[in-house]
RNA sequence: CGGGCUGUGGCGCAGUUUGGUAGCGCGCGUCGUUCGGGACGACGAGGCCGCAGGUUCAAAUCCUGUCAGCCCGACCA
């Protein structure tokens, strides 16, 4: 396939868009790849939507591969199915709605878990027709709050979303490993570099669950990984490594001191050093005990308070905390909250008060490295007082436990320490690509996916998810690789394999690169052909980097002495090559 | 939802402080020159100055309201 620069539906841009603040959304727009139709929504170019139609390909190719079976839901979804996995309510404002003419809700599919399981309902029933692995490559639409980016939140975007069904765990478990290799290989063939990371299920629910991730500054996800071994998480999916409990026989009991004017960990930490100066050491802020409020809001709009206590050297990470709870959304523990619990005093909350069975009944829960055994500094519940050699399970016992306290680069790993190793944890920021999940029976319990097992009994299905952002990832793929002169397209899902430009206004150089264009078309290449007539080498160079083809060839001012230009988009690298052999020279370079 | 910024031809912006004929660059059209790193000249097309109301002889500019967009924080592929 051939097409010209001449009649291409394409305005290149010499400037940036003033509302594209990121890399892939700027080069995206001034190369003619989108254009941006509303917030969040965006058109998508005939360049734009050659690469989003190559990385459909590759990942049917994967998918296919591995015996999924491709169909496609409507995008447009009745409301029921939606009641009954009780979504229309759980995912509120994050879906768009709509009304047919006799008043019927409908809304626009934001993900199809209900669909994929009732119709697997209505067609199947028995285990001898499981496994079963279902794929759709579809446009979703969600009212993002804030859609940002670019194509990388956007309120419409394409998604490969894949399920798998299976009688037992271990049947899962397969189909989980197949779809993961799956992706792998996906990913690869998609040429950006990436991360799989244990994750969070999220609101989706279920188990096992894994992400893989772009690597780029841009990304809203942060995930940490470890120096020596390779453990990588999602910072929401961090468990702490919770220490030993240890003895408390030599603690003194624990003792009420006046600490005047020492609401924060700050003042707390200087005041004792000053006053109660220890032994071994100074003390420090992770002595301390930090006791949070926050209030939680159900989806049902129930709400109630949650005491959270971390280390006072670390703050409570909201991302983190909300991970754990999901779909229980955070909201701040106000004024107005303190006044509801005259238990509470600000800055000197202690746990004499905190936990269900004590004064306030709000539930109490702590950070793993909050121990049995270990002894704290924290709030005597009177303004002006700490106590001091509190120790867990002595003198306090909290609730429960939870992941809220932040990640910090340097913290031990979670794998390694647990065996004796010494990795630390660094973080990185990444784009969420692709979320890989054991569903278990979250879906296929409450729609009713039951089949007849080998012994003529009902047992519910198990599932397992599947996500790419296909749109998303040609944003990714474009954050990954493009440089300061333009996009730099991973071969595999380049808009085309060779970008021929014919410079000067020499008939014979038109001439020469027409028939170029020809026979790489005869090979079966695609080539972006720039024969615009009038328009100067330097307007088409820039157009060429701008535009990010791997290959470049010049038919040009070299053509007199026989031969033709071919530069790699993203080394620089250029070479001449006898006219003769441009042809066989360029497939060989787009074939690999 | 909270905070900040911005709405003026297709794109990027000036003009708003101090009301008085709506401007510049890019892009677009025609003609001519130019042709390996975003060429040049001449002529031209293209604008309810986000929207509504108000003040005024007169509003892009002042006042009130409203809508929208972008960016930063809480949600997701």
């Amino acid at each position: 396939m051939i097409m010209r620069m001449s009649n291409l539906f394409v305005r290149t841009l010499r400037e940036d868009p003033a509302d594209a603040e990121v890399p892939s959304h700027r080069l995206l727009v001034r190369a003619g790849y989108i254009r941006r139709a509303a917030p969040g929504i965006y058109t998508w170019l005939p360049l734009g939507l050659r690469v989003l139609r190559n990385i459909e390909t590759i990942v049917r190719e994967e998918m296919d591969a591995i015996g999924a079976q491709e169909l496609q839901f409507p995008a447009l979804l009745p409301r029921e199915p939606y009641e009954a996995s009780n979504r229309w309510t759980e995912y509120g404002d994050g879906i768009f709605r709509l009304q047919d003419r006799k008043g019927a809700d409908y809304l626009l599919g934001p993900t199809h878990e209900e669909l994929f399981t009732l119709t697997v309902k209505d067609l199947y029933s028995s285990y001898k027709d499981l496994p079963v692995w279902l794929y759709q490559i579809q446009t979703k639409y969600r009212d993002e709050a804030r859609p940002r980016a670019g194509l990388l939140r956007g309120r419409e975007f394409v998604m490969k979303d894949s399920y798998s069904f299976d009688t037992t765990d271990e049947g899962l478990e397969r189909s989980y490993a197949a779809h993961r290799e799956a992706y792998v290989k996906i990913f690869d063939r998609l040429g950006f570099e990436y991360v799989i990371v244990k994750a969070t299920s999220g609101a989706m629910g279920g188990s096992v669950s894994e992400e893989f991730l772009a690597k780029a500054d841009v990304g809203e996800d942060t995930y940490v990984r470890c120096t020596s071994c390779d453990y990588a998480a999602n910072v929401e999916a961090v468990a702490v490594p919770a220490p030993e409990p240890q003895s408390y026989d030599d603690v003194p009991v624990a003792h009420t001191e006046d600490t005047p004017g020492t609401p924060t960990i700050e003042t707390l930490v200087d005041h004792l050093n000053e006053h109660f100066p220890r032994e071994d050491r100074p003390w420090n802020a992770g002595d301390t005990l930090k006791n949070v409020l926050v209030v939680l809001k159900h989806p049902d709009g129930t709400r109630e308070p949650l005491a959270i206590g971390i280390p006072g050297d670390r703050e409570v990470d909201a991302k983190r905390l909300e991970g754990q709870l999901e779909p229980i959304e955070i909201e701040p523990f106000d004024e107005a909250e303190f006044a509801k619990h005259p238990a509470l005093v600000k800055g000197y909350i202690g746990p004499a008060v905190l936990g269900e069975t004590n004064e306030s009944k709000i539930r109490y829960v702590v950070d793993p490295r909050v121990v049995q055994g270990t002894r704290w500094v924290t709030g005597a519940n009177a303004a002006g007082q700490h106590v001091i050699d509190l120790v867990v399970g002595r003198d306090f016992t909290p609730d429960g436990t939870i992941e809220a306290a932040e990640v910090r680069d340097g913290d031990p790993c979670p794998r390694c320490s647990t065996e004796g190793g010494d990795g630390t944890l660094e973080s990185a920021r990444g784009i969420e690509m692709g979320h890989i999940f054991q569903l278990g029976r979250k879906y296929a319990e409450p729609l009713g996916l039951q089949v007849l097992d080998e012994n003529g009994k009902l047992v519910t299905v198990t599932m397992g998810s599947y996500g790419i952002g296909v749109s998303r990832a040609v944003a990714a793929i474009a954050e990954n690789t493009h440089d300061d002169l333009g996009l730099v397209w991973p071969r595999e899902v380049a808009p085309a394999d060779v970008h021929l430009v014919a410079t000067g206004k020499d008939a014979a150089v038109f001439d020469a690169a027409a028939k170029v264009a020809g026979e790489l078309e005869a090979r079966g290449l695609t080539v972006l052909y720039d024969d615009r007539a009038k328009v100067s080498p330097g307007v088409k160079f820039k157009d060429a980097e701008l535009i990010g083809v791997p290959t470049i060839a010049v038919v040009g001012k070299g053509l007199t002495d026989g031969v033709i230009e071919v530069k790699d988009r993203t080394t620089g690298e250029r070479q001449d090559v006898a006219v003769d052999d441009v042809v066989e020279h360029l497939v060989r370079v787009v074939r690999g």
